[in-house]
RNA sequence: GCUCCCUUCGUCUAGUGGCCUAGGACACUGCCCUCUCAAGGCGGGAACACGAGUUCGAGUCUCGUAGGGAGCACCA
């Protein structure tokens, strides 16, 4: 048979850090064993699904490159199929109609808790064979078989017994005619053929319920995958608070999308002391069988460190659209100033994410427009610098190719020339060129400014050097 | 309260009874390189939650304790 996984998301906010992963192992599990990735919109809920949701999940996978081979399915779509199962139950004696209200649910609740024993339905209408009636608190309920248990191969937790006592006939169709999450996906997985159910380890309590209810409906068991929590770096539960928000936050925030597809692999998955992986490698070595049963905490540092990798070894041809991206979102015009592409290959030794990339690269798209005191005291108003800055001006005006290899001639002749060392030389035109004294290596912060501009730029340096 | 799950350096992890005086990576840190900042190279500190067993031998198996987590809904 062939293999079929799902990512079911609700549509109730943006695709999390929690959920991305948890598509990702989805949607490598297929890939490795060559199945088929369905997406399906879990939109029962009425009250906080919403189509902006959709789209915002829609919108991270996409980026992340998560494409799905079915789908997206939706839920809601689907309701006549769901009251023709729950209707079979009914007819086969599987499931029945409850009166009870919320109430006295609740009621029957709070009793239990206070003796201190698990709170479940007592099974008052199980049995009871009473005319069906269109009354306002109408339910359906499972008939939950009532002895032996419950037995699975977890493909993360490993075996898991579950008792039947510990189970109640839990309600499949409420009272408002809707269908609940635990019969939804259980009809849901069965029609769409998935094999393989990978989803959060907050899950595994449904588990045995479910499987009862595949049992009911005569249907095979897929295979169960739970993955365990990923944490805040506190060790408490993700939250908006940590940051660790939406996916896109961390594009907005400069990250690749392969970083970030890189890091959340590792994160509770690992093939030996590798660190490293394309998504290509991702695509044959990962299985979800050797997946961690432990929480694990997001680490942005280590994230950082994997983005950077990828800034330094990825083709900057290939970066570039990304780059501009951020170039453009902070107001600057990727045309008007040196090719993205080289800008990648001053900056990238030195940024973490393309954030920090596009703002340590306003300095060749625009002006000056800070000037660092600190910088003009130190290296501009020397006894050597005037002279140090009109030298390098006269040579660059007449370099005949614009290339840093040429410019690092440039800065050495200079130096050669008045007797002074290379730092003597390029701190003045570090200063001159970014006004600040830090930046790429000095032959490539001259070779971006372009000619002109560090013509000009000199100049102005000059002028504040004698000012 | 009840049920289920989890526990190796600060963090992510390797480890499936002897290869472990516990390996790698991030982070931290020392030195080197150096036109600044980085990047890079070479080093360093740093962990098997605890207690009993089983065994010739336990990070690895069993039980208990402690600490975390999840669930116990007409929410997914």
């Amino acid at each position: 048979m062939t293999v079929r996984t799902r990512f079911a998301p609700s549509p109730t906010g943006y695709l999390h850090i929690g959920g991305a992963r948890t598509a990702l192992y989805c949607w490598l599990e297929a890939r490795r064993r060559g199945g088929t990735f369905v997406l399906r919109i879990e939109d029962t809920d009425q009250e906080r699904s919403t189509q902006e949701a959709v789209q915002a999940i829609l919108d991270g996978m996409n980026w992340l490159g998560l494409r799905h081979d079915e789908g997206p399915f939706y839920q809601t779509l689907r309701m006549d199929r769901y009251r023709e199962v729950a209707d079979r139950l009914l007819r086969e004696g599987k499931a029945y109609y409850a009166y009870e209200s919320k109430e006295e649910i609740e009621a029957m609740r709070n009793d239990a808790m206070a003796r201190g024993v698990k709170p479940r339905y007592n099974g008052y209408y199980r049995d009871r064979n009473e005319p069906y009636r269109d009354d306002p608190n109408r339910v359906i309920r499972f008939k939950n078989p009532v002895g032996g248990s419950v037995v699975f191969d977890d493909k993360v937790k490993g075996r898991i017994e579950w008792s039947n006592e510990e189970l109640d006939d839990l309600v499949i169709f409420r009272s408002d005619g809707f269908p609940t999450y635990n019969f939804a996906v259980v009809v849901d997985d069965i029609d769409m053929g998935i094999t393989e159910v990978i989803r959060g380890d907050d899950h595994v309590n449904n588990t045995p319920r479910q499987i009862n209810i595949y049992h009911a409906l005569g249907a095979p068991v897929p295979e169960f995958a739970h993955l365990p929590m990923i944490l805040g770096p506190d060790g408490q539960k993700l939250s908006k608070r940590h940051g660790a928000v939406s996916v896109m936050q961390y594009r907005d925030d400069g990250f690749l999308p392969h970083a970030l597809l890189n890091y959340l692999v590792r994160l509770g998955w690992s093939h030996g002391d590798q660190e490293i992986f394309s998504v290509a490698e991702m695509n044959t070595l990962f299985d979800v069988s050797d997946v961690n049963k432990a929480a694990s905490r997001f680490d942005v540092a280590k994230l950082s460190w994997l983005n950077q990798h990828y800034l330094k070894n990825d083709d900057p041809l290939e970066l570039a659209a990304e780059f501009e991206w951020h170039l453009r979102r902070i107001g600057i015009d990727p045309d008007q100033g040196p090719a993205p592409a080289d800008v990648i290959v001053a900056l990238r030794d030195r940024v973490q994410t393309l954030k920090e990339m596009a703002e340590r690269a306003r300095t060749w798209y625009a002006p000056i427009s800070e000037w660092d005191e600190k910088a003009i005291e130190k290296h501009l108003k020397t006894d050597t610098a005037p002279a140090a800055l009109e030298d390098a001006k006269t040579r660059l005006a007449a370099l005949a190719e614009w290339t840093p290899v040429a410019i690092h001639g440039v800065v050495e002749q200079v130096a050669a020339a008045l007797e002074l060392g290379m730092g003597k030389v390029a701190a003045p035109l570090r200063v001159a060129m970014t006004g600040t004294q830090i930046s790429p290596s000095i032959e490539h912060t001259i070779y971006l400014a372009g000619r002109d501009g560090a013509l000009a730029r000199i100049d102005d340096a000059l002028a504040r050097a004698r000012g």
